[in-house]
DNA sequence: GCTCCATGCAGAGTT
DNA sequence: ACTCTGCATGGAGCA
């Protein structure tokens, strides 16, 4: 495996790099768990490494190595003092667990490790070698493979599936699903696809013996137990400190279980010849090792780097040859078995917190959802590179290299992917993803803004909130119809952590110069942007702790599907790429006779053409539900020092589309062809809320856009809340929020929509306290950066090793209040 | 005090 | 008389 072979050069790279970041992390350490609990969360579960108590000095034991100068890079384990195989027996009676709380306690490897079935090659073994079975044993079958899903994990020994001839008394644990329909899992060659392994083998052996990996840690049942209280349990526990307690006490186990859930994440990728051709020169270890801090803490870091590696390089080479392969099945009409490589689900399937966009088939069909969707159909997904959630992807973790790349390479299926989002989404309220009446899921899709794929947080906010099991239902319909139209683009994800999964794999500049450039200018472009989301992150509401990111990441995938459901309705052709440029929502001038409307100056003077003169340019835009071209004239009045930005010859567009007083047009340009693109919106109105309307005009809260008309007052007020749908989904003023805001993420460059939401959320208690609900923050006072926005220029895919290792070790990643624009101007 | 923008209103144009 | 055009005004928000 050439490609795996790490070059010195490389590995002093990260290590010159890693040399410097370490000093930092120690101080990272430290912090005190602040005002949001998910946010220290995040950063302990990417920083779990940092508590790591400095090593032994005896730790660091080359004798065992190699005497030449080369040596496999897996034997590093060798000089580590492995422990005592008896120590680990107790790990048969945890409960199955994934390797989530590798991903807690183990910082950089764990995200890309679990698979809910990833009973590696390696723990089988263990497992063989403990009790004697002959360890080739072909009758032992796979325990369990990529494609399987279910939530019943069993140990390898219980599963019916399988003629795994050990009991569950072994050691570790063997995570795997009844999959039956698994192509290798009574094929114990898909585990061993090295024939060869027996070398690697007895690293892995010897891993066991780690004597200070007594594994409670690892398999701890909380981190497999998808419950809100169990994640708020661990939250507590890291605020309080109890969390790193259990670090240290873990932390001696930190390097063979980082390396343990590796392989087992990558077990289906990486066979052992694999890693056995990684040669590292002893020298090169051992002097990678003393930069890195020395002891255990420097191996640590040396073998995450290693591992990350591996993953970036090797699997990548991999994904590729993956891909062709699954390319040709799919034009084959095939829609095969997951193979047993490119299992690079980063994060516990079975950890809310923790889940893999690889969203296991077998699980979604569970909720009787998708059945419709194939099981076992998975193809490469490439992600957006400008895709917003990549924000939360690196800020989930900050600490998570190998999840890092692991997502940059991960393999989605494709229907689960889409549909992974809102199957979970409502669990995330109260696990009930039913529907009682479908026909909510039409009315809010009709009523949907069109945009593209943008999220909607403060809608989901609200359905989260309410919990209403009709409007989940709509969603879950919409966004079901939405994954099976689409099929692509948007993975599912239970929590901020997926995100670090959905990383393009999109190669992009990814020279340190390239990220400062790009870091600048989003600085620019976000400018502006971030303070008004400063302030619709603020909020004075008090609220119980909740993962912000977690659940606006979510909202905004999640909406995603919705909207491109919205737009097959309303019959916007997806393939149309469409931009967001601004939004009114129309006033009585607006609406009246007059044919003109008012454009807010901030919004027009970015995204639609300079005026040059008054008279303005006449902009043909295409109406895009009727396709109906209209020539309206864009121009600007004078005054007084400024301008005053319209639209005219608005009036046959505006009663063409029944437009009145609350609606809101939305313009988009076609990326594409570079034509402009109109959307009337109306808003849905009951007869109380329209004769309401008409018989009293709402006053109007006011917004830094103009753009987010707020009805006031108790009619308006009880309008919406009879429209509750409409309330939580994008009716009056939600809906123009919902657009506002995930347009604004969908373009970040779109400076001031979040204003709207903003401002509409003052204006709307129920939408206020959707807002605050899933605020991160508390109080004005405490105007924390929302966390989307954290991460000033984390495009996908375009980071490289050195790159994240440099960002996640950054102290300004470690800080939470820090500002975009602090950090983007401490990185450049 | 400044900016934005909703809207009033005067004047011009049209029927 | 009605419609259209364009400026002026004032309220609201913000620095």
């Amino acid at each position: 495996m050439k490609d795996a072979n790490v070059e010195t050069e490389d590995l002093n790279g990260m290590i010159g790099m890693k040399e410097q970041s370490s000093r930092k992390e120690t101080e990272m350490v430290t912090e005190s768990c602040g005002d949001n609990a998910a946010e220290f969360l995040d950063n302990s579960l990417g920083k779990a490494e940092d508590l790591i108590p400095p090593s032994s000095p005896e730790w660091t034991d080359y004798e065992c190595t190699e005497t030449d100068d080369l040596m496999d890079a897996a034997r590093i384990f060798d000089c580590v003092n492995l422990p005592v195989f008896e120590d680990l027996q107790d790990l048969g009676s945890a409960a199955p667990a994934t390797s989530s709380l590798g991903s807690a306690t183990t910082s950089s490897s764990s995200a890309s490790v679990s698979s809910p079935s990833s009973s590696s090659w390696v723990s089988r073994n263990i497992k063989l070698e403990a009790e004697g079975v002959e360890r080739h044993s072909s009758t032992c079958a796979a325990p369990g493979t990529p494609s399987g899903g279910d939530h019943d994990v069993t140990l390898c020994g219980t599963d019916s599936a399988t003629s795994c001839s050990y009991n569950q008394s072994t050691l570790v644990p063997t995570l795997q699903s009844h999959d039956h329909n698994n192509a290798c899992n009574s094929n114990a060659e898909c585990l061993y696809p090295d024939p060869d392994h027996s070398e690697k083998i007895d690293v892995l052996e010897e891993l066991q013996n780690l004597d200070l990996l007594d594994g409670s840690d690892v398999w701890d049942p909380l981190f497999i137990v998808p419950d809100s209280s169990v994640l708020e349990g661990l939250q507590s526990s890291l605020c309080s400190g109890s969390f790193e307690e259990r670090a240290d006490d873990s932390s001696s186990e930190e390097l063979p279980m980082v390396f343990f859930e590796w392989l087992k994440s990558n077990r289906d990728s990486i066979s052992p010849e694999d890693l056995r051709s990684i040669k590292l020169k002893r020298s090169t270890i051992e002097n990678a090792a003393k930069h890195l801090g020395g002891g255990k803490k420097g191996m640590l870091h040396l073998l995450k780097l290693i591992l990350a590696w591996v993953q970036n390089h090797h699997l990548q080479r991999k994904r590729k040859l993956y891909s062709s392969h699954q390319r040709a099945l799919n034009e084959a009409g095939m829609c095969t078995g997951t193979p047993a490589s490119y299992n690079f689900s980063g994060m516990d399937y079975f950890n809310p917190w923790n889940s893999g966009g690889m969203v296991q088939q077998q699980d979604h069909l569970q909720n009787g959802l998708y059945n419709d969707i194939p099981p076992s159909c998975t193809v490469p997904v490439y992600l957006n590179s400008g895709d917003p959630s990549m924000f939360g992807a690196m800020q989930a973790l900050p600490g998570s290299v190998d999840a890092i790349h692991a997502a940059k390479y991960r393999r989605i299926p494709i229907d689960d992917v889409a549909a992974g989002s809102f199957r979970d989404v409502p669990n995330l309220v109260n696990g009930n993803a039913g529907f009682t009446n479908p026909n909510d899921c039409q009315t809010i899709l009709q009523q949907s803004a069109v945009f593209d794929g943008t999220p909607w947080p403060a809608q989901m906010a609200a359905l989260l909130h309410q919990g209403s099991q009709n409007q989940q239902q709509a969603y879950c319909n919409s966004s079901l119809q939405a994954s099976q139209d689409h099929k692509y683009r948007f993975a599912a994800s239970q929590s901020h952590l997926d995100y670090t999964n959905y990383r393009s794999p999109i190669p992009a500049a990814s020279t340190k110069e390239a990220r400062k450039n790009r870091m600048a200018r989003q600085r620019r472009s976000m400018s502006h942007h971030h303070h008004h989301q400063n302030r619709q992150w603020s909020s004075s509401t008090a609220m119980p702790p909740q993962p912000a990111d977690t659940v606006n990441l979510t909202l905004m995938q999640y909406q995603r599907q919705t909207f491109m459901q919205t737009d097959r309705r309303q019959g916007w052709k997806p393939e149309k790429h469409l931009k967001f440029l601004l939004q009114k929502v129309l006033k009585q001038s607006d609406v009246g006779n007059l044919g003109r409307i008012v454009l807010p100056k901030k919004e027009a003077e970015i995204h639609l053409p300079e005026l040059e003169a008054r008279d303005g340019i006449s902009i043909a835009m295409e109406d895009i539900v009727t396709s109906r071209v209209w020539n309206l004239r864009y121009r600007f009045w004078p005054n007084n020092k400024s301008r005053m930005y319209l639209l005219e010859n608005t009036g046959d567009f505006v009663r063409s589309n029944g437009l009145q007083e609350g609606d809101f047009i939305v313009i988009y340009s076609d990326t594409k062809t570079g034509k402009y693109m109109i959307r009337g919106v109306k808003v849905p109105r009951s007869d109380t809320t329209s004769a309401s309307a008409a018989a009293t005009p709402p006053t109007t809260t006011k917004s830094a856009s103009g753009s987010c008309l707020i009805p006031d007052g108790e009619d308006a007020a009880a309008g919406a809340r009879v429209l509750k749908i409409g309330k939580s989904y994008g009716v009056p003023t939600s809906q123009a929020v919902g657009v506002t805001f995930a347009d604004s993420m969908a373009d970040a460059s779109s400076s001031s929509v979040s204003d709207a939401t903003h401002s509409c959320s003052e204006g709307d208690p129920f939408l206020r306290d959707m807002i605050n609900q899933f605020s991160p923050t508390k109080g004005p006072e405490n105007d924390n950066v929302p966390n989307l926005e954290r991460f000033p220029s984390l495009d996908s895919g375009d980071l490289t090793i050195e790159e994240i290792l440099d960002l996640v070790e950054s102290p300004d990643m470690a800080d939470p209040g820090k500002s975009p624009d602090n950090i983007g101007e401490s990185k450049a």
